[in-house]
DNA sequence: TACATTACTGACCCGTGAGTCAGTAACAAG
DNA sequence: CTTGTTACTGACTCACGGGTCAGTAATGTA
């Protein structure tokens, strides 16, 4: 129970009915709020695309990958199959939102002549999977006393973003034909 | 209980201590098979080492990813902040061996100068994470009646793929197309 | 101080799932 | 058939966590 900071186990249920409705208070309170954050940053970037994704993915991770908040995705993939509705709400909530918007920043890359014309909800997820999955990481293994499996997540993403945006690049001059 | 799948509980007790020790004796009849023959192709493997990740992905998504023991990462995530021990095993018997397995093949390709000096481990994880993601994905959302989240693995994973072997590319002018 | 209204508490209830164990089924040997 | 041995079963106990609610504290009002 993360509940013992700050108040007592009653006291919760004055404020939510249940554990599923206070989970969606806080997944909308951390979670909504920064994708339409997002989604602004997109429609008024000025920049380079490339400058635009890093600028996402710092936002992203500081903002929510970084803190106690990004727990979240544990729970939710905990517990989704005993919780339908929830699953529901996560989907439309925060899953097909944080989806368009990474899609409409690397359909902003291809528009402009910057990027290739891949499928952007795929490479929507090469950029968010990593980061979820080093929240993941932190909440699971980074919280035990286990050797070899420490990460630094700034070096990480820096390189992952380093790879998908060379390989993004449409400047690669010779036809050759990804796929 | 996966258990009623074939056999009553108590039977499961005549042959496995606790729940903990049955879930090391799956991680090791699937997992650790299965990295030490991923060791070997990258050991033997004659091609391109762009060929040689793709066969890698392909092989641990067919034979794991996309398999009914790919649950096993969530159960993982969900349970090793209880038992520390297990995470400890987890760590030894497959997130070691695995990243060894994936960096030894990046390293493959930096060291015939297919690829460009990255740092391995970091690109390693950018292959294996959206794979992980992907399983997890499917053991929750993916089990639910939910609208909005289907996923492609295939496409998603080709597409990541060749976004990452174009990251890798140290060749940013002609052809030089890998053997 | 007396009373009312609101804010909070933690002992209790109940369902779930891990783990136990007395008992049953199956089979081989005399 | 009977006895011994092995393989298996599922009703039971127990711990844990979500959710309830009668009661206590805090605050306001006169």
């Amino acid at each position: 129970m993360a509940r013992r900071a700050g108040v007592s186990k009653g006291t919760l249920y004055l404020y939510y009915p249940s554990k599923e409705e206070l989970f969606k208070a806080v997944v909308r309170q951390k979670l909504s709020n920064l994708i339409a954050e997002g989604q602004d940053m997109v429609g008024c970037f000025e920049g380079s695309s490339s400058d635009l994704l890093h600028s996402l993915m710092d936002t992203w991770w500081a903002r929510f990958g970084d803190t106690p908040a990004a727990g979240i995705h544990k729970v939710i993939i905990a517990e989704v199959r005993n919780f339908p509705d929830l699953a529901q709400f996560y989907a439309d909530e925060v899953i097909t939102p944080a989806d368009r918007l990474f899609s409409s920043a690397v359909q902003r890359g291809i528009d402009r002549g910057e990027f290739r014309a891949l499928p952007v909800h795929d490479v929507a997820h090469a950029l968010m999977a990593p980061m979820i999955f080093m929240a993941l990481h932190r909440h699971s293994f980074g919280a035990c006393p286990v050797h070899g499996v420490e990460m630094d997540p700034v070096a990480l993403l820096r390189t992952q973003l380093d790879l998908v945006l060379r390989g993004l690049e449409c400047t690669h001059r010779p036809d050759s034909a990804p796929t």
